[in-house]
RNA sequence: GCCGCUGUGGUGGAACUGGCAGACACGCACGACUCAAAAUCGUGUGGCCUUACGGCCAUGUCGGUUCGAUUCCGACCAGCGGCACCA
């Protein structure tokens, strides 16, 4: 009786003409709303099953605060550089600038086939010129700021593909698309200061009101470790004199230092002894060129079987004032701390299987007035430190720290390395010149468009340095011939500014206007995949702190509240993926049941963060369902009021605002199941609140019940607060903690009240209660009254 | 190894702040309608015992706190995710 595909298709091209979506140009301050997806990142198989599931959360959530009088903000764009499409081209042979737009098309189609509420004037694509002038703005502004430098670096390798890999497609040490081992490469990058933010990234997490998981992967991911920096000075330093005299460590254990037996150095640091003036040994030679080959791989199978060499330096421990060997090995990391330990064996359980393996001694640090900690064997003397006056180990540490060394904060976070070697992604905006060094691109010469005359297959270059019209250029402040930075930028740059850009996409003469952003930001509500946990979530927090320090914005934090959608799994309850044969293609799903169907499904598998399996069976009660709906719309028997819609609106829409679709769907069900009765006016508020679910449903049988608007621009149900609550409610009874039976009773009585209830009823004489040894009531209004008795 | 999350019927899941465990839906069974089927509607549906009334057991396992625990605490088991030689 209703053909979904002709209602949708209908009502989706009625709305879009009509502009319903349209964002409001000037946002009240106080009733804005910016309800944002993390944008789809583009790609040649579509979109599948999990992308609908956070857009139908937000939808729902922006069409609710719309009819509520919110102006809201509900845009969405494209992530379309990146790696995966490069990789498609080189293997099907088509450009990517071929490709991206067809697959952008196919994205936006499939998209719109759900009937989302999005502004689609606002969309914006980071592969169009238009977006990516802002990128490499922004790049700029770093780097005149002293928040992007150039460094040597080692990257991942593969010598199969002859290309540079980003750390993503390093799958188990090896590349994601051949399988070869990957290796590390010195090469020329570029990195982002975001250490410079370390601590202020760590702190106003508090902040938020994101998951705690989320939160706390961050957390872990900045890494801070307090401790202390050590200098052990070293003595016999074989045949150089201007060489380092001294050693530091970094240690978060201080109190241990009694116990610290030998020094080991990283290969990078033993290296840089060299470079000034250290003549080592053949086999410290010999250990650090084996080191720097090492792939991931082997590192990775190495971490239970260490291996170093003897430097034959020695230091002295300040603190027993034993002199001690010097060790390399490549357990100790040259990017971490000082890239130097004070081996403690008894008391890490690295050092001591190092020290096993190399027979070097083995002290325990005994504090008079406390157990032995995380102690590893009883080998070597114990010493009585004797010198510990603190009460706890956390004094004890800060009082050795001071004693021997400074405190010191160290952190794992380390700077965005941004470059690629690769060609689908935004030219880095820098020129080189023999004479003047390197240069800006100047402003008014952005963008630094991306050539179609290049073989962008893979060669071990970037693809970009074998195109000549890209590559020679002139030096914008002398005007000899010079060339072009060939790297672009890690898509991750793309995405961590894009809902800058949303409050103000089309502006020729900014990333986006101070008062745009101003209006709108920061973001509301953001929704999607917790895979972006750490690297997007960190990089767009760092943008904004960046833009922040330089005035840009007065906000510190890009988004206060975030949802993560979980994943929809295949019907077998497994990830899907096309090599187990479990996907579900959505375009089916809409063909067969329509976009109302699906996006309620979706809404009512479970709780929006978990993960669920798919289930087509399932989908069925949500067919049943709407069906039920238009039954119950067009039979149009209407009767008097009913107050239970006063519940159901409430019900809605805290369960919205908590994020709690899949309740609010039962509510929906169960709401029709009972109520066969309703005025036209509750049914028509009923309508009301199903409609930032069903759209289009709800859409067609508003209009049939004699409608000229469209239901979306009506305004949200309004309750009462008295009607909305039950009048009479059910007490259970029982003894000891057991139900023993239950009572109807007026809602609000009070205990006294109860109990004459109680004594007055038929349980009373059931439960034999006049001869119980009653020692205790417990009563809670409305809901229970338990007895206490002795047996 | 470290950090985090999850564990409830045949299935997906519900349960406010510690107060009726299993809402809602799928599936299944039976019934109505039908020549029949589909669709639809109705009834039932955690397990065990009982003709019945009713009772006992039950939220991964074992313990604790409490008048009362799916919910709080402790230990363990299983699954998933993240990080991983970070001193």
């Amino acid at each position: 009786m209703y053909d979904h595909k002709e209602i949708e298709k209908k009502w989706q091209e009625k709305w879009e003409q009509e502009k319903i979506y349209k964002t409001p140009k000037n946002p009240d301050p106080a009733k804005k709303r910016y309800i944002l997806d993390m944008f789809p990142y583009i790609s040649g198989s579509g979109l599948h099953v999990g992308h609908p599931e956070g857009y139908t959360a937000t939808d729902i959530l922006s069409r609710m605060n719309r009819m509520r009088g919110y102006d809201v903000l509900h845009p969405l764009g494209w992530d379309a550089f990146g790696l995966p499409t490069e990789n498609f081209a080189i293997k099907t042979g088509n450009p990517p600038w071929e490709t991206t737009p067809k697959y952008i098309e196919r994205f936006r189609n499939q998209i719109k086939s759900f009937g989302f509420s999005y502004d689609w004037e606002r969309e914006v694509n980071t592969s169009s010129p238009d977006y990516y002038k802002w990128t490499q703005w922004l790049f700029l502004l770093l780097y005149k700021n002293g928040l992007a430098y150039k460094k040597e670096a080692s990257v991942n390798w593969c010598p199969k593909d002859q290309t540079v890999l980003a750390n993503e497609q390093v799958v188990n040490g090896a590349c994601e698309r051949c399988g070869t081992v990957v290796e590390q490469k010195l090469l020329s990058q570029w990195f982002f200061k975001i250490t410079d933010f370390t601590e202020d990234l760590l702190t106003s997490l508090d902040t938020l009101d994101w998951p705690e998981p989320i939160k706390q992967m961050q957390r872990n991911w900045i890494g801070r470790s307090e401790g202390a920096l050590i200098e052990f000075s070293l003595t016999d330093i074989p045949g150089q004199e201007d060489a380092k005299h001294f050693v530091e460590v970094f240690t978060t254990r201080p109190d241990t230092i009694f116990g610290a037996t030998f020094l080991v150095i990283s290969p990078e640091l033993a290296q840089k002894w060299i470079d000034v003036g250290w003549r080592a040994p053949q086999e410290v030679v010999a250990y650090i060129s084996q080191a720097s080959k090492k792939t991931e791989l082997v590192r990775i199978a190495e971490t239970k079987d260490k291996t170093g060499v003897d430097t034959k330096i020695h230091a002295i421990n300040p603190a027993t004032k034993e002199k001690i060997a010097v060790w390399i090995a490549d357990y100790v990391l040259g990017s971490y701390g000082t890239g130097a330990i004070m081996a403690v064996p008894a008391h890490d359980e690295r050092d001591y299987v190092f020290a096993k393996k190399y027979d070097l001694g083995i002290v325990k640090v005994i504090k008079p007035d406390h157990e032995i900690d995380d102690c590893y064997e009883g080998e070597g003397m114990l010493i009585n430190s004797g010198d510990f006056t603190g009460e706890s180990s956390s004094t004890a540490r800060s009082e050795m720290a001071e004693r021997f060394g400074t405190e010191k904060i160290q952190y794992k976070l380390r700077d965005w390395l941004v470059s690629r070697q690769r060609y689908w992604g935004s030219p880095i905006p820098i020129i080189y010149c023999d004479k003047c060094g390197m240069q800006s691109v100047p402003e008014q010469d952005l963008p630094v468009k991306l050539p179609t005359d290049v073989d962008f297959l893979p060669t071990g270059e970037s693809p970009l340095t074998r195109s000549k019209s890209f590559h020679d250029v002139k030096c914008p402040k002398c005007n000899e011939p010079a060339r072009r930075d060939s790297d672009t930028m890690d898509t991750f740059v793309d995405s961590s500014w894009y809902f800058f850009r949303f409050t103000d996409p089309n502006n020729l003469e900014e990333f986006a206007s101070k008062e745009q952003m101003q209006k709108w930001l920061p973001v509301d509500t953001y929704v999607g995949g917790a895979e972006h946990a750490v690297l997007h979530l960190l990089y767009a927090r760092f943008f904004t702190k960046v833009l922040n320090k330089l005035e840009y914005i007065s906000f510190n934090e890009p988004f206060k509240q975030l949802r993560n959608q979980g994943l929809i799994l295949g019907p077998d309850g497994e990830k899907m993926s096309k090599s187990r044969g479990n996907v579900v293609n959505p375009d089916e799903i809409i063909e067969q049941y329509g976009a109302d169907v699906f996006r309620m499904y979706e809404m009512f598998m479970g709780p929006l963060e978990d993960a669920k399996p798919w289930s087509t069976q399932g989908m069925v009660g949500l067919s049943r369902f709407l069906e039920k709906v238009i039954r119950f719309s067009e039979a149009g028997e209407f009767a008097s009021s009913n107050k239970n819609i006063h519940k159901l609106i409430k019900r809605i829409t805290s369960d919205i605002e908590n994020f709690k679709f899949n309740t609010a769907v039962a509510a929906f069900m169960e709401f029709l199941n009972e109520n066969k009765n309703l005025s036209q006016s509750d049914w028509e508020s009923f309508l009301k609140l199903l409609a930032p679910f069903a759209p289009h449903l709800t859409e067609e049988l508003w209009q049939k019940l004699g409608h000229k608007e469209s239901i979306h621009l009506e305004k949200w149900p309004e309750f009462d607060e008295s009607l909305a609550r039950d009048d009479k409610v059910e007490i259970v009874i029982s003894i000891n903690g057991k139900k023993r039976g239950m009572i109807e009773a007026d809602a609000g009585l009070s205990e006294k009240q109860t109990k004459n209830l109680i004594d007055s009823s038929e349980l009373f004489a059931k439960l034999d209660l006049a001869n119980k040894k009653i020692m205790k009531v417990v009563f809670v209004p409305d809901r229970l009254v338990n007895f206490v008795v002795k047996e």
